[in-house]
DNA sequence: TTGACGTTTCGAGAATTCTTGAAATATCGT
DNA sequence: ACGATATTTCAAGAATTCTCGAAACGTCAA
């Protein structure tokens, strides 16, 4: 993951209405929910919904499919996955000094970064 | 890592310059840099240099030392280790749906709940 | 084809963030 | 104490993000 990529799934995240909003969506797994309930849920007018939204899809965090009347958003799971490698790499030092709690860290970066290209 | 302090992190990061401030703390590990380092080599002017460095450092991603005339930022890496342990317990859904690389993600999760504390 | 429903688009205003230059503060060497 | 250096504070304006209501769009059922 690039970091014009990065800094566009932080931006999207960095906002209570989004963050909570994609974390309903991951809650709700691979069926994800329409617009409305959502809307419901958060206690937003519908045109702001919309707006969030907007902003975590530009970003690739989530994405959407129409089923008839309703649009069903649902959670985009490899640029969270991204996002969490690039923080990852880039918590600790070159030397590859402890700062994340995941175990053989030096291992899982190299995995990670292979995979991102 | 409470939903606030997140939010705060992930704003803070959301931005090109502090970003590549953070990343560039980390790099130079403990012992940190001076702000008229950081600023020459981002070419920033000094009061939006102060300006981004306060942003981080109010988000807790990074410290401040004074040595004599100067005064030395460095990261924080017990702010990121929460940002990460967040988004990672939040980019799975609840029954441990696999998602992020690292292994073993369900017990790496538990120590890092009860570490959080 | 009309009407209802769910959602998005548009435009305008409010709020927030970012940049800049000038002045202030703290520390040092003389 | 004075001048130089390193950094921050302050105030103003520019840019961006966010919210809201009204109108438009796509889909369905009658």
């Amino acid at each position: 993951m690039k970091t014009p990529a990065v800094i566009a799934a932080l931006a999207a995240l960095a906002h209570e209405y989004r963050l909570a909003i994609y974390r309903l969506l991951v809650e709700q797994g691979p069926g994800g929910l329409p617009a409305g309930a959502i809307g419901e849920r958060m206690g937003l007018q519908p045109s702001s919904l919309t707006f969030h939204l907007q902003a975590l899809q530009r970003a690739g965090l989530i994405s959407q499919q129409r089923a008839s009347r309703q649009i069903i958003y649902s959670a985009d799971y490899g640029t969270m996955n991204g996002l969490v490698g690039y923080l990852t790499d880039n918590c600790c030092a070159a030397e590859g000094v402890a700062c994340c709690p995941a175990p053989s860290a030096k291992v899982a970066r190299t995995a990670r970064r292979r995979k991102a290209a």
